[in-house]
DNA sequence: ATCAAAAATAGAATAAAATTCTTTAATAAT
DNA sequence: ATTATTAAAGAATTTTATTCTATTTTTGAT
């Protein structure tokens, strides 16, 4: 893990389609040296996959919420119960464990506010264990899917 | 958008290094029809990037932090004022204006505790018009970077 | 139902990129 | 200094993306 290496890293997750011989241009080496080390940091799990970043309003998902969510019991049975069920939910895009005020911090897309009532209502309040959610509307996406500060 | 699209947003979403010839495959359609889909999602917008998700511990960034954050004043210009500043700390990867219990929620990427810290009075609390901070340390990442629902 | 126009797809051809291979240079340990 | 190890260069090959032309399918107007 060298000064090149962090430097594809950094390429890479601002453009995962940026091919070899770019980054082998930008960095004053040939495409073999990056195609090794592309690969490497593939291998030892560095870049852990490559995903196309979907616009969520343009396939009409216009709502983005974040739950906050405290339970009753906190024994780790019940946790685990709780993130097995919440993953199934495919409205959750993602799940925290935190520790802080509440138990759970969740991310919620809906397409509008009558299918985040469904899904607060009839999927993340059926649960059991549940004590109290606290919603939080998205109205501005200040900074979004950005890039890990790579030290 | 038909079936076909969202399908080609589904596979390129969970990978992005997916070829043309493979989305042609498991669509039962040969490339040309796949290429041109592919391409007019990305000029319209639909497919608004390509990222290489990277491993945070593995690039040491052992600590991710939610900050619920709240203003005191909250005129336009105030608003404006931090969202413009917040968005300057590399350790801020994702900020959101919500309403609710709170004025905006930041996701924060540190090495350590002591970093954290850092960014914590050095940069945040340096800012002027900040009321309450209150944070959330990330446990477990129990749905981590997940796929939008597409509709 | 029929026809024309437009859109979508197939299949082949070309261009570009990824991948492999061989050789050379740099680095570190003895 | 010498050898082993690693990294890089440059050329060759394979695979993929991209373009082009011909054909089929769909759509909408009559």
């Amino acid at each position: 893990m060298d000064k090149i290496d962090r430097s594809i890293l950094f390429l890479l997750q601002k453009d995962g389609k940026i091919t070899i011989k770019e980054i082998a241009e930008r960095l004053n080496l040939t495409t073999t040296p990056i195609f090794e080390r592309v690969k490497k940091l593939e291998r030892d799990g560095y870049i852990k996959s490559y995903k196309a970043i979907i616009d969520r309003k343009k396939v009409n998902l216009q709502l983005v919420v974040f739950c906050n969510v405290t339970l009753n019991l906190h024994q780790t049975d019940y946790l685990k119960k709780f993130e097995k069920d919440i993953q199934q939910f495919p409205e959750v895009a993602e799940c925290y464990h935190v520790a802080g005020m509440f138990d759970y911090l969740i991310k919620i897309y809906a397409q509008d506010m009558e299918r985040y009532q469904d899904f607060l209502s009839n999927k993340l309040a059926s649960l059991e264990n549940i004590s109290k959610v606290q919603s939080s509307f998205v109205m501005t996406e200040v900074k979004d899917f950005s890039y890990l500060p790579i030290p």
